[in-house]
DNA sequence: TAGGCCATCTGGTCCT
DNA sequence: AGGACCAGATGGCCTA
C-alpha cells in the first residue's frame, strides 16, 4: 500500500502521545532539539541513584548478616527503589538507543526509496513495497548486465513489478505511464474483453524471472504478460513511443559528460507528461517534459559498448538517454539537471 | 470495522 | 557491563 506524507504527521503525533503517556521516555524523544539537556538529565538521575544505591546496600547488609546463615552463588538483589530507578535509566536509554536506530534505518530506506524507480514524496512507498521494489530492480538491472542487452519496457515493468502489491504497481505502472491493467494475470476475470492474453514466449525480448521472493511465501501479486500496443497506445503517434531507442539499442550522444550518480552505479530516471491518469497518479503528477535517461555508473569511457547494441559507436556509451519513462516528484537536484543537460543533448542531436 | 502500516517499548541474545 | 540487534507486543492512524 503506498502511503501519504500525513502519516509522518500522525507518527509525530503518535510520538507525542506517548510523551504524555511516559513522560520520562518522551523527553528522550526530543533528540533534534534537546538532546544535551536530556544528557544532564540523565546524568544527573545516574548520581542521584548512585547515592540512593550505596545507601540501600548498606541496608541490605544489616538485614543479611541478621540470623540467618549466608546464601552462596550469586545474591539474589531485590528491586529496591534505587535499582528500580536504575532500571528504568537504563530502559530509558536503551529505549532512545533503539529509537535512533531504528531512524537510522528509515533513514537508510527513504534514501532507498529515492534510487529505485517511482520515487515520490507524496505517495511513500512503504517500506516492504520499497525493500521489493528495489530487489526487482536490482535484479532488473544485473540481467541487463548479464544479457549485455537492453529489455524491452514490459519486461522492465514486468520485473520490477514482480511480488508488489497491486497498488504498488499501479504507482510503478503509473511511473512508467503504463496501463496496470497490463499487468493482470491472463486468466484474471476483470481483464478488459479488448485485451486478449499474450504470451511471454511472444515476446522473445523478454526475460524472464524466477523471483525468489515468490518461492518464499511472498503474496503475488496480479502480473502476466503485457501487450505492447496497449502499453503504448498512450504516446501519440509512436507506436512503441519515444522508449523504443531505449530498447532496441542506444542513442548516441556527443554532449558533454556526466558525473554519474554515486549510487544506485545504474540509473533510470525521467519524466513523463500525459492524459494518463489513474488511482493515487494525475497528469499533474508528471512533469511537462518527456524525458528519459539511463546512465551508466561507470561514468566516462566505463560504460559497456556492446549493452545497448548501437551505443559502441559512442565513445561515451555508458550514457543513453531516450524520451519517456518513469519518475515523479521526488528525482534529486542533481539528477533532474542532468536529465535537462541529457534532453537538451537529445533534442540538439 | 478490519486490515495494513507504522513507531515505540520491551526483553532476550550475542558480541566487544 | 553496555551496546547492537532482533522479534513480539501494543496502540495509533488511515483507508477500503
Amino acid at each position: 500500500m503506498t502511503r501519504s506524507v500525513r502519516e509522518d504527521q500522525a507518527s509525530v503525533d503518535s510520538e507525542e502521545q506517548q510523551e504524555l503517556s511516559s513522560p520520562t521516555g518522551g523527553e528522550l524523544e526530543r533528540e533534534a532539539g534537546g538532546a544535551e539537556e536530556e544528557e544532564d538529565r540523565l546524568h544527573r538521575l545516574e548520581e542521584e541513584d548512585d547515592e540512593d544505591e550505596e545507601d540501600e546496600d548498606e541496608e541490605e547488609e544489616e538485614e543479611d548478616g541478621e540470623n540467618k546463615p549466608k546464601r552462596r552463588g550469586p545474591k539474589k538483589k531485590k528491586m529496591t527503589k534505587a535499582r528500580m530507578q536504575r532500571f528504568k535509566i537504563r530502559r530509558m536509554k536503551a529505549n532512545a538507543r533503539e529509537r535512533n536506530r531504528m531512524h537510522g534505518l528509515n533513514d537508510a530506506l527513504e534514501s532507498l526509496r529515492k534510487v529505485v524507480p517511482c520515487y515520490s514524496k507524496t505517495q511513500k512507498l512503504s517500506k516492504i513495497e520499497t525493500l521489493r521494489l528495489a530487489k526487482n530492480y536490482i535484479w532488473a538491472l544485473s540481467e541487463i548486465l548479464r544479457s549485455g542487452k537492453a529489455p524491452d519496457l514490459m519486461s522492465f515493468v514486468q520485473a520490477l513489478c514482480k511480488g508488489l502489491s497491486q497498488p504498488t504497481t499501479n504507482l510503478v505502472a503509473g511511473c512508467l505511464q503504463l496501463n496496470p491493467r497490463t499487468f493482470l494475470p491472463e486468466q484474471t476475470p476483470d481483464l478488459p474483453a479488448h485485451l486478449p492474453p499474450v504470451s511471454a514466449a511472444a515476446y522473445p525480448g523478454h526475460f524472464s524471472y524466477q523471483s525468489p521472493g515468490l518461492t518464499a511465501g511472498l503474496p503475488s501479486p496480479p502480473y502476466g504478460t503485457m501487450e505492447p500496443s496497449h502499453i503504448f497506445h498512450q504516446v501519440k503517434g509512436q507506436p512503441y513511443g519515444p522508449l523504443e531507442p531505449f530498447f532496441d539499442g542506444v542513442l548516441v550522444s556527443d554532449g558533454p559528460a556526466f558525473d554519474p550518480p554515486l549510487s544506485p552505479p545504474l540509473s533510470i530516471n525521467g519524466n513523463f507528461s500525459s492524459s494518463f491518469k489513474h488511482e493515487g497518479v494525475t497528469a499533474a503528477d508528471y512533469d511537462k517534459s518527456f524525458s528519459f535517461s539511463v546512465h551508466y555508473g561507470g561514468g566516462g569511457a566505463g560504460g559497456h559498448p556492446a549493452m545497448y547494441g548501437g551505443g559502441g559507436s559512442n565513445p561515451r556509451c555508458g550514457e543513453l538517454q531516450v524520451d519517456g519513462m518513469m519518475g515523479f516528484d521526488g528525482h534529486s537536484h542533481h539528477e533532474r539537471l542532468m536529465n535537462a543537460q541529457l534532453n537538451a543533448i537529445f533534442h540538439d542531436s
